[in-house]
DNA sequence: AGTTGTCAAGCTAGT
DNA sequence: ACTAGCTTGACAACT
């Protein structure tokens, strides 16, 4: 059981989301920013395992443009090396890695030409992960996406676009119940007809529930994970008070979180936190799972 | 040096 | 018909 923490630390003081803007596009921008970005995250992974945290999302901005036409910069080779010298860190010390690629990857969209730039975009994101040498339980989640006025029609459209992805996409996207449109059973059904694998959110579940508690939710979501797939990825987050629902915590309720950690005993799974303070209740987060199995 | 409008991309729900 | 909100941050153009 790993905890992890998207994209963003806040104590070392480096960023690996640097970019610019479209207007100004530069190669040479574009290589100082990959640069400084790659630099960072391998100081985030650092500071991680010194911190026992061994799961983490890299951020899908640390290739600026990556999936745009205007990039025609060979970035893979350019900086082969340093990704190689990133996954080897990754792999030597068993992190495993998530990536999250924004609200615009939406594979069920009617518009052919929405469906194509989604498809760049996951490109993009597993030629990173292969860059790294990542083995398939290095994941990139993705919601189902929208709804169209009809529901089973859009179901199907996933269905039906997922089945046309190669290979080296395939083994590495997971769906994500989200907290409005697509819940826990939907997207089981869409694991029924496709085999992908079902990210369970729990704070998602609670906005957006079925009639299974946290427990079996998890449980269904877990059967989804193929053993090539690694252990079950979560995500874990709550609501923060006074703000409206769906607004994520500032920090962990530890009561809460142990709480949780009962409710689900039993289940392997790796725990990432979408709070935001990041690193902060991580490391709380990890001394709580020491704790518990004492 | 500090402030602030704006940033590649989509969708839904609320006005 | 239009826009806030989503994970917010941070770029870059302006005082």
């Amino acid at each position: 059981m790993k905890i992890g923490y998207p994209c963003i630390n806040r104590t070392i003081g480096c960023t690996s989301n640097a970019t610019f803007r479209l207007a100004s596009y530069a190669e040479e921008k574009l290589v100082k920013k990959i640069e400084s970005n790659l630099d960072c995250v391998l100081r985030m992974l650092q500071f991680n395992v010194a911190h026992d945290i061994l799961f983490f999302r890299i951020s899908s901005d640390i290739i600026p443009f990556a999936s745009h036409p205007i990039c025609t910069f060979d970035w893979p080779t350019h900086f082969q090396d340093t990704l190689a010298n990133i996954g080897r860190f990754i792999r030597k010390h068993s992190i495993r890695i998530s990536m999250h690629p924004d609200q615009f990857v939406v594979l069920n969209s009617p518009d052919l030409l929405v469906v194509y730039n989604s498809f760049r975009e996951l490109k993009y994101h597993c030629f990173l992960l292969d860059a790294l040498d990542l083995p398939q339980t290095a994941k990139v989640q993705i919601h189902i996406g929208g709804v169209y006025g009809d529901k089973t029609k859009a179901l199907n459209r996933f269905v039906a676009t997922y089945n046309t992805l190669p290979k080296f996409i395939k083994k590495r996207v997971v769906i994500e119940n989200d907290d409005r449109l697509y819940n826990l059973n939907d997207c089981l059904r869409v694991h029924e007809q496709t085999g992908v694998p079902v990210l369970f959110d729990v704070f998602h579940h609670k906005c957006n529930p079925t009639k299974d508690s946290v427990a079996s939710g998890l449980k269904r979501a877990a059967a989804t994970w193929k053993k090539k797939d690694g252990v079950p990825m979560i995500d874990y987050s709550a609501q923060e008070k006074g703000k409206r629902p769906g607004a994520h915590a500032e920090q962990i309720n530890s009561g809460q979180f142990k709480k949780f950690l009962k409710q689900i005993h039993g289940v392997d799974c790796d725990i990432m936190l979408e709070i935001k303070d990041k690193e902060k209740s991580a490391i709380k987060a990890v001394k709580i799972i020491s704790d518990f199995r004492l």
